[in-house]
Formats: structure tokens, sequence, C-alpha cells
DNA sequence: TATGAATGAGTTTTCATTCAT
DNA sequence: CATGAATGAAAACTCATTCAT
């Protein structure tokens, strides 16, 4: 069931290079490497990626896609926005651990792609940016969060502290991922609502 | 006044490296580049620095070097524990986007550092990182912030959002610095406080 | 047939190796150099030698394999020791002087080889050298050789004089390879005999 | 008494030279490196010494002036030849063993020097050599020694046997810098010596 | 589909030496 | 006598990528 050939092959080039990449960075990773923890050979990737920085754009297009997706379904849902918005960063922090490599690589290493496929990540970004944005704007509208925070700058906030989750936080620390997502969330929506609120933080 | 060789060549070719390692990255960036850009050759910055990974090291450690004596400073100071907070949070905003590039090539590239140069580093921001948690605890003993909040994890949400300033925020955009930094400390102090606080952030 | 391509690179490129190496010494050999005359590119040895001095250690690991092997085939022949002994003596000599270049390449520039090429080669080194030692040795139970003398010493004298051959001997100068091989032998084996001199070695 | 500028800075350099080049060799030991290890700067190096070869020159010339002179005085003497060459060949080893670094350094390095210069130490050499071979004449043509070995192949036999002593000798060994003498100078001589063996060398 | 030999431009770093002070 | 900043040329080695098979 585990043998060596279980994942097709672009996925396993992809899990292998995502943990090559995370443990010693995108430049100081050779494509040798990569086939080799494989098991393959250079022809073999090339076959499947055409540059190496193609597996960097794949690895955090994927866990955008797979972000994206989801913050639709929680934003397009019912009730009011502070729930969805709530739900959604609670989604984005617990995909944004289970895929912690992708992540860190991805933040560490974009400036690295080419121009174009920078453009292209960027883009995607940028429509995961929106969606979120549109959920505080709601909550502004509706008079949950205070207006005087532009909800732009609000998500970078958010966004900023996730995406350097993993400077400090181990899945072997004393916080467990649920618990941080609940810190996190709560620390976000209090510092957004307008009156204060008693946030409770985790359970 | 401006001459060649106004300031000490160290200086010179820190600032040169800075500013290239923001613009392509620091594996994207040669020696033979920062040379030339500094009007020099490899000899001469070979001559003050070790190696390539020294420039890294040395450009974070003294920004780190100025904002841990501006801490030491703010928070040794009279006053309540979120006044002197507040002035830290607005503090270490502040320097850090007048050394934006700085601080984006540090988080973007200290994984490439050798393992040795890696832990200094970690060490000098722990007591950073030390200092500021110091005030949030002692505002959660003097009963303006929740307890229910680990203070370490308060303070790395916060740098979190900090250290990522540079993926959105630009000197050219329509938000000034001043003005982020009000929305941050805002952000950051309102999901922190107890009763939740009227702080509108910014004026 | 003596096309560019006819002998595998590897090969070409350690007999390339060699005789730069002779004559400019390892260090003062450039890998440039050596692709440059063998014809291929850098990348191309690097393909099949991981490192300059593995050139270095192949070179005198080949010419030693060769010499072991032959000195086992006869020093395990039948008939008394000093005629094993006189063949091996002649027959180092002469596969020496037929690669007389690997040998003055690595007995000047053993040295430079990394700590655990070194400790490899040498442990070849030391096989040769029993099996040699192990022919005197019998010579002088057999009663031939006088008991005297180390036999140890005496197989060190012997090749320290056959190593340093390449500081004076010349293929065009007025004695050919067999009359030193013999000449040498014959020295050192009436160094050795019994009815030599009444010397005794040391007091 | 064992200040730091005990001894004239030139010898110092010498002597501290000859440590390195016998322990990293004369390539791998780097100017910085000798006059660190001096406790003085490049400029006072290059001042007493016009390049890095003419340290690894003057090594070797004062070893060989040093070595010529005694042998002069000893061949110079009274006394049967054999005598006289059993003198000279004691103390050609004794003072090789006693300046054993020199003489590594020089036949690992000396062809690294540059063109002129491996002349003139060659030159100083054949001299010593010469002197030498004169001995072993003076011996066969004496009757001692037996004619059918070329006085000169002689020599280089005994040469490179003692020039190749560094390679297994070790002061902390268990013979003794003296034995060693008395093994070598009996092989050498009952090797020559006409009533040693039959062997007439060469057909 | 996959191999693996080969490319070629590039990298960081080293180092003997010079020269103004 | 001595310093030490600066030079400039070269060194070993790496690596993403290609291509004939």
């Amino acid at each position: 069931m585990t043998a060596a050939g279980e994942r097709p092959l672009p996925e396993r080039l992809l899990a292998v290079a995502t943990r090559l990449f995370a443990e010693n960075g995108y430049e100081g990773t050779s494509v040798q490497e990569i086939v080799r923890a494989a098991g393959v050979t250079k022809g073999a990737m090339y076959h499947y990626f055409a540059a190496k920085d193609d597996l960097l754009y794949e690895i955090y297009h994927r866990l955008l896609a797979l972000q994206t997706e989801r913050l639709r379904r929680l934003a397009g849902g019912a009730g009011p926005a502070e729930e969805r918005l709530r739900a959604a960063a609670v989604d984005v922090i617990e995909t944004s651990v289970a895929h912690l490599d992708e992540l860190t690589v991805f933040f560490r290493s974009m400036h690295l792609l080419p121009a174009e496929k920078q453009k292209a990540v960027r883009a995607e970004r940028r429509r995961y940016h929106e969606c979120f944005r549109a959920l505080v704007e709601e909550g502004q509208r509706e008079g949950t969060f205070r207006a005087g925070v532009p909800a732009d700058l609000a998500v970078n906030f958010f966004f900023g502290a996730v995406h350097q989750l993993s400077t400090w936080w181990h899945p072997d620390g004393p916080l467990d991922a649920g618990a941080v997502g609940e810190y996190y969330v709560g620390l976000f929506l209090d510092g957004l609502r307008k009156d204060g609120g008693l946030g409770e933080g985790s359970g």
C-alpha cells in the first residue's frame, strides 16, 4: 500500500520538493536532490515540470486553490458577517497550519519566481484577499465592526500574522493548532469589533 | 561631500547589499553585483566581511540592536503598561517601516544563514521578544489586558503582522507609515484589551 | 581509431590529469586546464569525479591496485624467498618506471588529499608493504638474509629509493629501466644478504 | 628570555613557515597564516622576503648549505674512503632527521618554485651529490666497493631512501634516529661492498 | 516515458602582492 | 621598519537545463 510508487509522480515530486524547500530553502535545494529523494531521475521530473520554479509555483498554487474554494463556500453561506468571517478565519488558520511547509516556502521564496509566474500568483492571492475583505466590509456595514479601520489593512494585518506562523509555532509545542486558531481569531475579531466584546479566545 | 568615498566602505557595502537583496533576493544577488554597485572589488569586500552571509547577518543585527535599545528605553519608562506598550508598538512599526528593506531581506533569507549565525540572531530576537512580552504581561497583571491570551502568542501575532508589512505596504501607497502604525497598534491593543475599548485607532 | 572519443572519458581525464600533475604539480594544475586538455567541459569532469582530489586518489589507487595484484601473484609462487623477493623487487621497479608520472604525482601530493582519502590510500599502501615485508622475513627465517635488520625498515629503505626514482631517472638518459631495476635490486639484496658485509646495522 | 622577539624576525618567519608547510603543504599555507603565526604583519614579511617562494627556497638552501659544509669537512679528511663515506652517510641521515620538516617540505614542493630558483637549488644539490659520489668512486678505485655499480646510481639510491624518511619514520616510533642511521648506512654500504653478494647488477 | 551524460554560465571565495601612510 | 586596505586574477565547484538514445 505504501509502495514506492503509491502516489502519482507529480504529487510525489511536489511533496518531496515542499519538504526539502522548507528544510533547506528553495535555492538551497538542487533539482538533483529532489529527484534523488523522490527516487527518480531528472528526465522524469522535467517530463512533468518544465522548470524548477514550476514546482514552487505549483506548491503554492495548489494550497491557494484549496483555500480559495473553502473560503468561497464559507463566505457565501448564510448568517451574520461576523460568524462567516470567524469561520473563514478559523479555516484559513487550520489549512495554513496543515500546510505550513507550503506556506513557509512560498513566502520565503516567491521573489525568486520569474515575473510572469509571480504575477499569476499575486492575482490568485488578490482574489482570495478580496473575498476575505468583503466579509470585513460587510461586518462594518452591518455595524458589528468599527468603520474606522480600512478593511484592506485589517485583512493584511491578520494574514501577516498567519503567514508568519511558521516562524514560531511548532506542532510539538505547548499550543495545538486549534488553540492557536482560536486565539488568533479572537485577537483579530476583538481588534475589529465595535464594542470590544468579551472575546472568549480559545475555549 | 557626497563623493564616492563619503561613508566608510563597510557601511556603503551594507547599504548597497540591503538594497540589492531587497530587490532581487539574497540568493538572486551575486557578490559581484554588490561590489560593482559599491564601486569596489571583491577583495575589498572580503577584507571587511568574511562571507556573503556576514552581510545578511550584519544587516539584521544592526537593525535589531537599534530596535532593542529603543525598546529598552521605552519599556523602562514610567506610566501604565498600556501606555508604554503602545509607545513601543508604535516605535517598532516606525523603525520597521523606516528599514523595511532590512526587515524583508532578513525574514525572507534568515534560513540561509549558517547554523551558528542563525542561532545568534535568534537569541538576539528572543531578547527583544521577551522584553515586549513583559510589557504585555504587566498589562495583564494590571488588569488592562485580558488574561485569557498567552502573552507570548499575542506578541507573535503582532510581530507577525509587522514583519509582513513589506508584502503589501509601499511608501507611495495611500497610507503613510504613521497611519499604518496607528491602525496596527489599534488593532493589536483593542484585541488585547479587557473591555473591548473605545480605541478608535488612528484619529 | 584514435578519434577524440576513443577511450571512455574518465580514463581520458585521468591520463590527462596525470600528465599535467607531473608537469606542473597538483596545485599548479587547474581543473580548467585538465578539461581543456581533455577537450571537455568542467561539468563533464564533475560528472565523473566529485572533486579534483578524486583524480589524485584514483591515479594512485589504480597503480597500487595493479602493483598489489602482481605482488600477490609473485609472492605466492614457489621457490626460495630470495628468488620471489627478487622477482617482486624487479617487478615493482618495472611497473613504477612504467608509471613514473603516477608515482611522482602521488608522493609529491598525497598530503593534499582530504584526511579520509589519505587514510584509505595509506591502508592500501600498508597492505602492499606488509606483503613485501613478509618476503623479507621469510628470507631471514630461511637464513638467506641477515636477521639483524628489521624487515620493516629494509622495505622502507628500498621503497624510498624506488619512490624517488623520478627525481633523477629519465627514459632518455644513459640507463634504461631494466638496468636501473637490476642495479637497484642488486644493491638492495646485497645489502640484506647474510654473507654480505659484516655490518650488523646499529651497534 | 623566550620573549616574542627572541630570534631575529627572518629566522622566526622561516621556522614558522617550515612548520606550517610541513603540516599543511606549501600551497595549503597562506602568507596570512604564516605572519599570523609569527605574530607580525604581511608588510614585515615582505620586507625580508620578496615572495612566498623565497621562504621555500631559503628553507632548503640553508639546510643544504649546512649539509654541504659538513660533507666537505668529512670527505676531505684522512683515512680509507669507506670510513669517510660511512661518516658522511651517517651525518647526512642525522642532519636530515634533525631537519625532517625542511626536507619533507622541499621534496614535496620544489616543483612549485619558479624556474630560476629551481635551477639554483638543483645546482646546489648537484654539488652535494658530486662530492658524495666522489667518495663512492674513490672506494671503487681502492677496491673496497665493487665497480659494477655506477657510483651515480648508488648515490641516488641511497639519497632516495633518505629523502623518503619522513614518509614512515617518526621520532616517537620504536627506532631512534641513530638506529635508523646505522641500519640505513649498513644496508647501503653492504650493498656496495665487493665481498657482498655476487650480484653483478645488470648483465 | 524515462535516462544520464554533458553543457556553460555562474557562484563564492582565496590569495600573493602592492602601496600610500 | 611596519601597517593594513585594496587589488585583480584565478581557483574549485554547482546547477538548471538539454538532448540523443
